[in-house]
RNA sequence: GGUCUUGUGGCCGAGUGGCUAGGCAGAGCUCUGCAAAAGCUUCUACAGCGGUUCGAAUCCGCUCGAGACCUCCA
């Protein structure tokens, strides 16, 4: 297993990652609220998370990956007043609460998938688990660390506290602090302290979303589903957590209380935040209006874009920085990470046609396989520290140069030896394709390319070189296209 | 205002108390019918000012700039 050190936002301090069953590992990462579509900061962290499965998986690990869909809960605006999102997008479009849920959960899965980010293990949403959220908030009741007011049910962090509870130990919060700066929109009267947050929210008559409970028709508040869900498919405690860097507080913190008061211990091992993606300097957020659809980025339509990006080329950008770095977009950057991205899948194409060959009189070269295992080392050291994909990236370029002398005949490959030959292979390959989840994007421009053919075919035909157009239609046959040679003009088609 | 992060070469972006990150762009060379690709070589750095140290871009302090969070956010 390889030594990975994890960044744990608790600590402030890599730590080596040691998993409580290994070679089991319990993974939560917060999930989007489907009320809109997922823009390209969204993406980020969700790549990130991808990133970091797919590479305790490579490694070894057996992983139960949970990543939640909130569909219910997420108020609109500050405090715990306001519409909730999926509510309120659901009037405006005259349309089912579940049917904007769907369609933009819909969306989410797209874009993922465009991106190749595998599926988690487990999407439990918000609404599949009410039943839970009450119990939960019932237990805190029972326990004193949540009071009814008014329908409505808060946590009690006064409690919490007496009872060691440290609110605010993930996020480097002081209680006292945040009571001196709390704004004046807060606590409506129905809470004790203006820092207590909603379990659960009594449902106005006009309220779509709402459930049966012990204290009357309401819904549940954002941050217990996540300690629901978490805690029910992962257990009271487990290995990892994580999110976007804008979660840690409040709703980290939340979650981190209402799981240790429910269950009296610390609910998670490692926190990993992930930080923001910024455009000239600035958070991607749907409220600045400064976000980016992938859409539009696939499609170069956005204002800002001077062209359209491929997926990969975007996944590359992304992977091409550290996690916890701010990671910025403009143009410039995206060019050059396109280039790059080639660079690397066609180190990859030809990777993967490369065999090794023995050549009798040919000595090992240890230079060479210093070299090689230089650069893969450097991959796994990268990978290792704190899930560095800008240093396995740059291992990986210098793994690029001997493949490309490999190609070129510049070196060859029994210079470097069997063994050595099977190390760069499988690890650039197995590197690239499942972990970084980068593959080649295949020219699917068919029509540019067959016009072209169909040009020499013609100009072959009016030559009268018949051999050479057979072999045309033959190499059109073979790839499952015919050409259709017609009296005014010359097309090609599908083989039915 | 409070808490925290950050400032690297033309652009992006790692990293470390002394040893060339990497990509893109630029220059030269090799190869080449021409070109491209590829390989080799190479030019631009560590915001500013102090301090600690044999030695700091890396640690500390201050100044200036940028950003995040402080109940919308991935």
């Amino acid at each position: 297993m390889q030594p990975l050190k994890i960044y744990n936002t608790l600590s402030r301090e890599k730590e080596l990652f040691q998993p409580i069953n290994a070679p089991h590992v319990g993974m939560y990462v917060c999930g989007p609220t489907v009320y809109n579509y997922v823009h390209l900061g969204n993406v980020r962290t969700f790549t990130t998370f991808d990133t970091l499965y797919r590479y305790l998986t490579y490694i070894g690990y057996k992983v139960r990956y949970v990543r939640n869909i909130t569909d219910v809960g997420h108020l609109v605006g500050d405090g715990d007043e306001g519409e909730d999102k999926v509510g309120k997008m659901a009037k405006l479009e005259k349309l089912e609460p579940m049917e904007i849920v769907q369609r933009y959960t819909n969306d989410f899965h797209k874009v993922l998938e465009q991106f190749n980010l595998l599926p988690p293990s487990i999407e439990p949403s918000a609404t599949g688990h009410i039943v839970e959220q009450i119990q939960t908030t019932q237990t805190l009741i029972e326990k004193g660390l949540a009071y009814e007011s008014n329908g409505s049910v808060y946590f009690d962090i006064a409690k919490y506290n007496e009872q060691g509870g440290e609110y605010g130990k993930l996020s480097g919060r002081i209680i006292e602090d945040l009571l001196t700066e709390t704004r004046d929109l807060d606590g409506v009267g129905e809470k004790r302290n203006p820092l207590d947050f909603a379990l659960w929210k009594k449902a106005s008559p006009e309220h779509i979303m709402r459930w049966p409970s012990p204290w009357g028709d309401g819904f549940p508040g954002w941050h217990l589903e996540c300690t629901c869900m978490s805690t029910k498919y992962l257990g009271e405690t487990f290995d990892l957590h994580g999110g976007g860097m804008d979660l840690k507080f409040p709703h980290h913190e939340c979650e981190i209380a209402q799981a240790k008061g429910t269950y009296g211990i610390d609910p998670v091992r490692y926190w990993m935040h992930s930080n923001m993606l910024t455009v000239n300097g600035q958070k991607m957020s749907k409220s600045l209006g400064n976000s980016f659809l992938p859409s539009e980025l696939f499609a170069g339509s956005h204002p800002l874009l001077e062209q359209a990006y491929s997926p990969m080329t975007v996944r590359f950008f992304m992977l091409q920085s550290q996690y916890r770095s701010t990671l910025d977009f403009s143009n410039d950057a995206l060019k050059a990470a396109q280039k790059g991205y080639l660079r690397l899948i066609n180190g990859l194409r030809i990777m993967k046609g490369l065999e090794y060959v023995s050549e009798e009189g040919v000595d090992i070269e240890e230079k060479h396989v210093a070299e090689i295992q230089k650069g893969v080392q450097g991959c796994y050291d990268g990978l290792n520290d704190d899930l560095n994909t800008a240093v396995a990236i740059a291992g990986l370029f210098n793994l690029v140069k001997k493949i490309n002398q490999l190609y070129t005949g510049q070196l060859k490959s029994s210079q470097i030896g069997e063994e050595t030959f099977k190390l760069l292979k499988d690890t650039f390959i197995g590197l690239i394709e499942e972990v970084l989840g980068l593959h080649e994007e295949k020219n699917s421009n068919i029509d540019a390319f067959a016009s072209g053919m169909l040009e020499l075919y013609r100009e072959y035909k009016e030559a009268r070189q018949y051999d050479k157009v057979d072999q045309i239609r033959t190499y059109f046959k073979s790839n499952g296209l015919v050409i259709k040679d017609m009296k005014t003009r010359i097309d090609w088609a599908y083989e039915e």
